[in-house]
RNA sequence: GCACCUAUGGUGAAAUGGAUAUCACAACGGUCUUCGGAACCGUUAUUCUGGGUUCGAAUCCUGGUAGGUGCACCA
């Protein structure tokens, strides 16, 4: 459709003389605008020094002999634009296509393999709402990669070793004993959060940490390396809890002690091609044009650093998956560690900074107070969506607690992902989270709500049918076969957003059509119809919130 | 100091260089013997500031203001 008006477009330009220039071809703003708009009058106009208005008329002219198959009104608008206005046919064909659970599949990426890596956790740190925030974008980018045609891998990187985990390793060891056995996260948490504080205060306790740090890098058999392998375990196992509940899973795991091994390798290699030995570290030193900062990639201890782990991490990744696009999902304060990294990627295998793609995010403040993981003042997930599922109960005592842990993430998710990835977020359950409105929990009543007319229709003997199409209907058709462009969109940006922006424009009109008369009524070949509207709007709302993560309960 | 990011009604956000800047919350007023009121209808109110580019700027360029983040051995 598309391609026959930029056609048309196009030849009639030829035909009337006129320069063959760029022009847009795009959906208004507004619906009441048409399907479609151009502005190639404004820009020949521009380029020829005439009236856009009369130079859009002498165009439309053109089109309407062409009688370009689907087009129904073609109208001079505003300063010059031209609308087009398809033929409804289409959109009433579109509601079956629309009414399928493959409905939003799109072929962005068909073919290729992409690799989705997010809420990579510090195991030693409960899941808290930092990692919350990177779940939610990370696999709602792994969702849109899945609905995209490609090959979607979901990994996640956790941080299993570092000086700070030698900390808590060393409160353990102190505090339980070597037969230490972790039943329960708060204790490790606690224990990180203690072996940060004791670590500032005494220099002994230093030294014996950086010796334990030491015995966890060469994994050499000790008790502390006992006691981290045994926590080790614990902590996957919660963690793969945790994000279950969110609805996500993983197909493989790298931990940041085999990367920093492999990178340290990689980067000796690599010394002084790439890197350069500096007062005992080895260091990159990019370019000075392309105004990166010089990062240590091995410490003067000879460990490993976040970069070199990086480094190994890309490498591990392009070995094990060999992806075409390989997504990291991080804050924005990784922002320009990210930039250097890659940068020196790019000159050990080019591939490695070709196929990368660095999503940030911004940070989620609790209550407008900044949170620091390792000062343990930062909410766990567990205790909000506790805290948010007793507020849905409070709401409507009759859910069950499987449809309130629905809800209570789609509130939690929706308010992640409504704005534009990168923007910071002051998370406050009070003012933040709603279920009215703007709202996850809109969009699952919404569906829901539709789900039920479907079932009574069903009760009246009646299925959706196209057969017989009404008036009234025309404004949700029309959104409804949006879907697809926009899923197409969201991949290529790999933009979440523009999915939550247009679920609500669709069920906001929908709802305000459920307002303004009965959907079932006497008229069985009308309800039947209406009824095939219900049914694609419903399916377009659950693939929809599918990408975002959000399931939607039966009843709420 | 250098670099990067952000600034939209009272609040939280949206808007491929396009038409009258959209949506929700809050406030105010309505719908209600309901196919599910977590809904619908209406009213009030917005692009930080100066300059520039453009037929057209919230969007691009530039000066300023305010806030955030990053800059050598943490992750």
């Amino acid at each position: 459709m598309y391609k026959g008006l930029e056609k048309g477009i196009k030849k009639a330009l030829s035909e009337l003389g006129m320069p063959e220039i760029a022009f847009s071809l795009e959906h208004p703003k507004e619906l009441s605008h048409g399907d479609y708009m151009s502005n190639v009058a404004l820009i020949v106009g521009k380029q020829e020094g005439k009236n856009p208005i009369e130079l859009a008329k002498d165009i439309v002219k053109e089109l309407e002999n062409q009688k370009i198959k689907g087009v129904e009104k073609i109208e001079v608008a505003g300063p010059g634009f031209i609308n087009f206005t398809l033929n409804r046919n289409i959109f009433v064909r579109g509601l079956v296509a629309a009414q399928d659970k493959e409905w939003g599949n799109t072929e962005v990426y068909k073919g290729k393999k992409i690799l989705v890596e997010h809420s990579s956790p510090n195991l030693f740190k409960p899941f808290h709402i930092g990692h919350l925030m990177n779940n939610t974008i990370g696999e709602a980018l792994y969702r849109l990669a899945k609905s995209s045609g490609a090959k979607a891998i979901p990994i996640s990187f956790p941080s299993d070793i570092s000086l700070g985990v030698a900390k808590a390793v060393f409160v353990l060891l102190e505090k339980y004993g070597e037969d230490f056995d972790p039943s329960d996260i708060t204790a490790l948490g606690d224990a990180y959060v203690e072996g940060t504080k004791r670590f500032e205060e005494d220099e002994t306790i230093q030294s014996r940490v950086k010796e334990i740090a030491d015995n966890l890098y060469a994994e050499r058999k000790s008790p502390e390396l006992e006691i981290f392998q045994k926590c080790k375990k614990f902590n996957i196992k919660y963690f793969e809890d945790v994000v279950a509940k969110l609805g996500s899973n993983f197909d493989s795991y790298i931990y940041e002690s085999d990367a920093g091994v492999d990178g340290k390798k990689i980067v000796l290699e690599n010394t002084p091609k790439v890197f350069t030995e500096s007062e005992g570290a080895v260091v990159y030193i990019p370019e000075e044009e392309k105004k990166l900062h010089t990062a240590v990639f091995i410490n003067s201890d000879g460990h490993p650093t976040y970069e070199a782990k990086d480094i190994g991490l890309l490498d591990l990744k392009f070995k094990r998956y060999d992806p075409d696009i390989s997504i990291i999902i991080t804050d924005n304060q990784q922002t320009s560690h990210f930039q250097v990294v890659v940068d020196a990627a790019g000159k050990i295998k080019p591939e490695w900074q070709k196929n990368s793609v660095h999503r940030s995010h911004g940070r989620m403040s609790f209550k407008g107070q900044k949170m620091a993981s390792r000062l343990g003042n930062v909410p766990l997930v567990e205790d909000v969506l506790g805290a948010v599922v007793e507020e849905v109960k409070e709401k409507n005592s009759d859910v069950t607690d499987e449809s309130a842990q629905m809800i209570a993430i789609a509130s939690i998710k929706f308010a992640v992902l409504r704005t534009m990835a990168g923007k910071d977020i002051n998370f406050d359950p009070e003012t933040s989270l709603s279920f009215e409105g703007d709202s996850g929990p809109y969009l699952q009543y919404t569906a829901v709500r539709a789900g039920s007319l479907l079932q009574k229709g069903e009760g009246l003997g009646l299925k959706p049918d196209i057969k017989n199409p009404v008036v009234g209907t025309e404004t949700l058709e029309r959104l409804v076969a949006r879907f697809f462009e926009v899923c197409s969109r969201a991949q290529e940006e790999w933009a979440p957003h523009y999915v939550v922006s247009y679920l609500l424009e669709l069920a906001q009109a929908f709802n305000s059509w459920y307002g303004q008369g009965k959907i079932l009524d006497e008229d069985t070949s009308a309800t039947a119809y209406r009824l095939s509207v219900v049914s694609a709007t419903r399916q377009t709302l659950i693939n929809g919130l599918w990408v975002l993560g959000i399931e939607v309960p039966k009843k709420m």
